[in-house]
DNA sequence: TCACAGTGACTATGCGCTCAGTCACCTTCA
DNA sequence: TGAAGGTGACTGAGCGCATAGTCACTGTGA
């Protein structure tokens, strides 16, 4: 038999050059079960899920194969727990709102937070977008909900400003869908080190928001 | 021990009410080579790369497993060609560029090919964008060339309408972006059997595309 | 009779998860 | 103060199963 998997890329977290995904994880895991959560990510983006072994995940933070399981119940809970918090994370970003500020602002507001997340955390966002076919059923659906949270922020935003006149869109759950887009696939292609900060993006993108909702002033 | 993979999704390929990707094989491949392609897109799309089995690609077709290495070299082989060919399409279906209309209209006309086609063959899409991380690095080259030469079709008009001064954009290679990435994000959501057609997703997307160029009238 | 598509039992190996054992550290109490 | 007992994170060899790929064989059509 040929080897498995022999274009495997190195299979070991090296430097984190890339981004700093030990800040994501709350109190809710011990300092252990936190490294090995930015462990995890790194090796699911670089292999996937299904082509990372648990000892890919232990190895990157110096631990032996058994270690895992004492933070985590199996591999696919160490998926749903990186998804799970990318998803929340995403969320709370985009803040409190119904601020009394313009639709506009707000819609310009939510974008440009939504992007500089994704561009920041495009790691850990790509995981979330890329594995979900690695999580069980029910941890799907978890995640379904929290994303269908994000996507009604901005189809309340976008509905806002159809109906203040200040926004012409043929369709509003299209307009908000084509906005999220924006944001979600510059995980398919974003690199931190590239000639975009992430604040940089979120003005643009905010900016390209802005025209595609054919905003006019009031 | 747990069983392995307890969660996953049916195995073989049901009926395809959602695609006929049949069609897209050309003629480089025999008949049953054609049916294996078309098991695995579906086997892919359902349980991603890695989670299916060889197995599952030649029931999926009715065939023994050994079948698959009549026809294809490996399983990363097969995924290959998927993606190759799904490239390849896409790339072909933007035509022959450079006709003499306006470059508004041919960025719309760009557009709304290749918005449906991704919309009409998102499971293949699908795979073109997911399963990268199951290709060799050869392989991997070959299609980041692929796409290369999409990202310049879509730039090339672009900085022809900001030349002509009908488009209004800070950055070309931004703006260009922004529209591939509308296309290219649909095949993470879009349904056959949603509300939204093809053709009618296309028309609304050049309409948001146009928007973003910030077009006006020569 | 030959070429070859297809078969299916088989091989080799990778990998998720287990578990008896180790060790650093803490608590208790004489 | 320090011995005794307890705790739990971590170790790492190894089990059992899944699965990519092989090969001697079979059936078929030209």
């Amino acid at each position: 038999m040929a080897p498995r998997q022999a274009h495997r890329r190195a299979r070991v977290a090296g430097a984190a050059i890339d981004e700093p995904s030990t800040e994501l994880w709350g109190p809710e895991f011990a300092e252990v079960a936190r490294r090995l959560l930015s462990s995890a990510v790194l090796c699911f983006a670089r292999n996937g899920f299904h082509a990372t072994t648990t000892r890919d995940v232990t190895a990157g933070v110096g631990l032996s194969p058994g270690a895992l399981y004492v933070h985590f119940s199996t591999k696919e809970d160490v998926l749903f727990a990186v998804v799970r918090v990318g998803h929340e994370r995403a969320l709370a970003e985009l803040g409190d709102q119904g601020s009394g500020e313009g639709a506009a602002e707000e819609v310009a507001d939510l974008v440009r937070r939504f992007v500089a997340w994704h561009a920041r955390h495009h790691t850990v966002a790509r995981i979330c977008q890329y594995e979900l076919a690695g999580l069980e059923p029910d941890h799907v659906e978890c995640v379904r909900e929290l994303r269908q949270q994000i996507n009604q922020v901005f189809r309340r935003a976008v509905a806002r400003g159809v109906d203040a006149g200040v926004f012409d869109v043929a369709d509003v759950d299209r307009a908000a869908r084509a906005i999220i887009s924006l944001g979600v696939d510059l995980v398919r292609w974003y690199r931190l080190d590239g000639p975009d900060s992430p604040d940089a993006l979120a003005a643009e993108y905010a900016e390209l928001a802005l025209r595609m909702l054919g905003t006019r002033p009031v």
